[in-house]
DNA sequence: GACGATTGCTACGAGTTCGAAGTAATCTGG
DNA sequence: CCAGATTACTTCGAACTCGTAGCAATCGTC
């Protein structure tokens, strides 16, 4: 595998990678791309040594992981101008998505899959930056409510207007192809049980319309 | 566009009857479905408060996310069984895969995208365990070969045929399906320049056919 | 109603990630 | 042969993740 030594095999045929980033709105800056397709490659010793439908399932996986890297790593770019981790940005979008506005931590927990400690230091930190504050359940003095303020309204527009202009508009493939990807992933996740899908439809049409959160019940 | 016809609002508890613990014992153990689908419901929200291919592009993201968790889930729960983490499972797989049995360590950082300390840090925990060595490069004093040791070479075996049986090979959708969704995830990785297209193919020709590396030219 | 089981959250601590700075060796262009 | 730039790796420290244990409130059942 060549790239090993420092004597790369073939000269520099690359002569593109001059980048003159400026006006671009980029975002990425850190992020180089790998020598080759870390997928393809290990599809290839996969077949070799094992059954191919290990290879094609390690494939899927890679794939997926090397996408989510990618992603990832230009969305912590746009969060770390605003000061916020994606993790935070995550809360606070679906904060302001709420028409209460406010989200008990448990249901942050379950929906987002974040571990109950993870969410704790989450909303730690945003109440910290007054972004959020912690409100008791009206109703279940166990239950904590988390309700986004006016300045974490406006930080998590701002925020996802820049997202959406640096990141998810310009993602790449057309608008059928995203949609065809979106399908193949969503077929993956009910596979994996990844959520509830009998009930998943019905839940959504609550949360778009109404609480039926703040009033707990199902 | 995944799917979702209307669903009546108000949905009863329904015949709560299903709950029960017939969890299947599968590679997932703490892994809970989310409430619903969590890309469907916040691309509607971002079709009504922003444009479509902002829309889209989120959706693609969330999709990759969930489903990025969905299976690091099951696969750090099997490395855990071997005394793993996936990080170091993966630089452990590729040491086994290559034919000196050795890779330097910035080889490694830039292929897997690990950043240079990390994978120091790895380096040192799988050298800890004895499953790795540090070797000085023969020819260059300011790199380091990591080389894979027997017992290292064993217990990649071991998880790889582990990881093949438990999750790969039950990841879900037919061959048509996953290789599919392969090449659409492999167009993304390439629009976002994720890894050295121009170079791609000729590199893993030169990992597939051997040697030629440690000596260096090719 | 009472009590055990369950749920919701937090405190703590171990482990991991990774940017930034530092050291050493190599390469490049005189 | 020699600076200065580049590359390879490590150290340090800050931040983040998350399992576990613990506490408090509520639920379920008889």
């Amino acid at each position: 595998m060549s790239s090993k030594q420092t004597g790369s095999s073939v000269a520099r045929l690359s002569e593109s990678s001059d980048r003159r980033a400026s006006d671009r709105p980029r975002a990425g800056s850190g992020f180089q791309p790998a020598p080759f397709d870390v997928v393809e490659a290990s599809r290839r010793v996969w077949m070799e040594r094992w059954d191919p439908e290990a290879a094609s399932g390690m494939a899927v996986f890679t794939a997926i992981l090397r996408s989510y890297q990618l992603l990832i790593d230009q969305v912590s770019r746009v969060m770390g101008n605003h000061d916020l981790t994606f993790a935070r940005y995550e809360v606070l979008a679906w904060l302001a998505m709420d028409p209460e506005s406010s989200l008990t931590l448990s249901w942050i927990s379950k929906t987002l899959r974040i571990p109950p400690a993870t969410v704790t230091n989450i909303i730690d930190r945003l109440e910290g930056d007054g972004l959020v504050r912690r409100v008791p359940h009206p109703s279940d003095a166990r239950t904590t409510l988390a309700v986004i303020t006016a300045r974490g309204r406006k930080l998590a527009t701002t925020a996802t207007q820049d997202l959406n202009a640096t990141v998810y508009g310009p993602i790449g493939l057309s608008e059928q192809r995203r949609s065809e990807l979106v399908d193949l992933l969503a077929a993956l996740r009910v596979s994996g049980k990844e959520f509830d899908v009998a009930r998943s439809d019905e839940v959504i049409e609550e949360v778009g319309s109404r609480q039926a959160r703040t009033s707990g019940r199902t």
